[in-house]
DNA sequence: CATGAATGAGACTTCATTCAT
DNA sequence: TATGAATGAAGTCTCATTCAT
């Protein structure tokens, strides 16, 4: 995740700003608090630059278009997630708690982001389709992630041999995804990280050999 | 689902033609290829109207206005959807086999209408937070179900009796949910069908008393 | 007033049903009672139809079009109207006196029908220049009647002799309607006829010998 | 009125480019322009940009909507127009004089500029109560301006000590505003300013104490 | 690097009028 | 005569993007 070079544009005619400096961030930052306050549809581009800080012309030495924002958003949120998530599964051997750690690190950092997650489980979803094979595409160093885990409970013999692994990983993510965007439409109202431990032993029931 | 009768909406200034008659049908039909075939956005009344045989105007004698259609599209897809698999749990007393029958009658519609499938699994969810609750609204029939066939299932004692049913059906739903999304984003290359069994044995064994 | 034949629609291909029967009246009184309470702009065709209690094409029978409307409705009120000063006027010789009458009857009349007063003074006045000219083409029967008393009052030596008519009858008519459409933007909130006395010994100052 | 500080406009969610600049002119005069040419409903401001070299969306840095394009030109129009006049008044004394110069300056600069005087006595009627509600808002500093002469002729002895206010009011401002229109719809073919002296005359002759 | 005034394409909806019944 | 479902033209306004400063 740290060094897939969609960074860069090769053989567009404009060069952008090193996505580097405090302006880059400030964007970012303003783009996931707007949205979540207003709905992607009520912000615009000025009312993103204004949050930032910035004019409205200022955005365009950042990022390429209005939808790029988007992108690098979820880019660069994702990119610390599945980064942190993978720090935590490396301190841990064993299947089941690996797979507790990926529920409860995805519920965690989602709770502790409101806006983050409007963002990504409402917001994002009404972009278009374009947008959206963009976005699947930074979503698969998650999956990725998932299936590790996957294969290795199937090696370990811990989870059944004859697992369909893409069935599996749309089970796990599935789950996960439908638990949040769930408890954000409910506002928010209930506590979700402990949500984990259900959602924990009904996945492993799914998966463990018998 | 018949025979609701709406045909008259009081209480606004305006009343819309009769829900029923072939121009009604014409309309819905259309906007489902339209936008299938175009993308949400690329849709304009328009050409839904052109591709139902009808003036601009006449879309909004049977319909209040553009996101209206879209409503109307889910209800009533969703409306038949739902009525189809009531009849068939009707018919089958036995626990598995009802979750096996839900399974198969989700993956086999949406495999048989593909334009549908794709307006439901992406189209439509880029559509506005309003809107989605709209949509929330008709979804909750279909959930009701599927909670229908978790409490059966744990006052028979095929299922665990701790099951949390929430968690339980957005586990149901999210995973053929996201098995659905991920085939129509494959462009429907493979058999959508032949995953009801994988599915099913991994949902009943998340689920089943062990 | 009584025979001006703009009532038929010679070289026209179509033919409208005489301008008899009750369906005619009751469409030009229900599009008085409708512009009066929702403004010209808000009052379609449909609406009027409504509340005459026949069909939207019914109109047609009995009105080229809804401009027609219009102006049939002023015809019809105004050649009323001016009738009915004819004959009070008739009766009475005075200058002053004939002069206290015009303005009472004015008055009174519109005092009399809120709605109506509503619908010339402000309403209809927001059609176009080409509607505007049809309806000067009536008021030119009443503007008629001014003049007479004007050329009276100076032929009988009760007005100056050097009145210049034309503007003469722009202050009397000027006035009048000033202080009527003042009453109406007013919401009727005092009495329209108690002004008739102070109007009417203006307007005697202005013009009589002295 | 050349430097009524509306730069800003708080409270509003979005904020106009300031109300002064060439470009505000520039539309204004062109809106003047294009409605007196074409009539109100007939005035797109597609066609009003065109007519100020301007882009449509540039209409909407400067106005609100297309209404307020149309509440701004009077507003600016009537606003020099009023503030032209009391110089005028305040280099006077005379009763009969300060009439007499209300009379020629309200002639005199709409005879000077036809397109104005069209949009003013005919087309600025067309438009709904709300839009004519602002109008009278700016109109009432007029009839203001002619309340104090007659208020002054009062207190002074020159008029009636018994006049109504109101009504004399009504009086010279309907008798001038027919005058003015009459004068429009004939399109201009006669000489309006010089109106102002037997129009002088009868006003005075109404009001004068006898 | 930064600004922000200017651009202009694009679509939803209304409503007067028609015409087959 | 009477109906009312169907028609389709037409216009306001938004907002992503640019470029002169």
């Amino acid at each position: 995740m740290n060094d897939h070079s969609l960074l860069s544009n090769p053989g567009r005619g404009k060069t952008l700003a090193k996505r580097k400096g405090q302006k880059y961030d400030q964007i970012i930052d303003a783009a996931v608090k707007v949205i979540a306050q207003n709905g992607y549809h009520h912000s615009q581009v000025s009312k993103i630059a204004k949050e930032a800080g910035v004019a409205d012309g200022t955005i365009y030495l950042y990022f390429k278009n209005k939808e790029d924002i988007l992108v690098s958003l979820f880019e660069e949120k994702m990119g610390k997630f599945i980064q942190k998530i993978e720090e935590e599964l490396a301190g841990e051997s064993s299947i089941e708690a690996k797979l507790l750690i990926l529920i409860t690190m995805h519920l965690m950092q989602l709770q502790k982001d409101h806006s983050l997650a409007i963002v990504t489980q409402l917001e994002l979803r009404q972009s278009n389709i374009e947008l959206r094979n963009r976005i699947n595409e930074v979503l698969k160093g998650y999956l990725k992630l998932i299936d590790t885990i996957i294969l290795l409970g199937i090696e370990k013999g811990v989870f059944k041999e004859d697992l369909d692994v893409r069935i599996t990983r749309q089970m796990i993510f599935g789950t996960i995804d439908e638990v949040v965007t769930d408890w954000v439409m409910k506002e928010h109202k209930y506590d979700l990280v402990q949500l984990c431990e259900p959602v924990h032993t009904m996945l492993l029931n799914a998966m463990r050999r018998s």
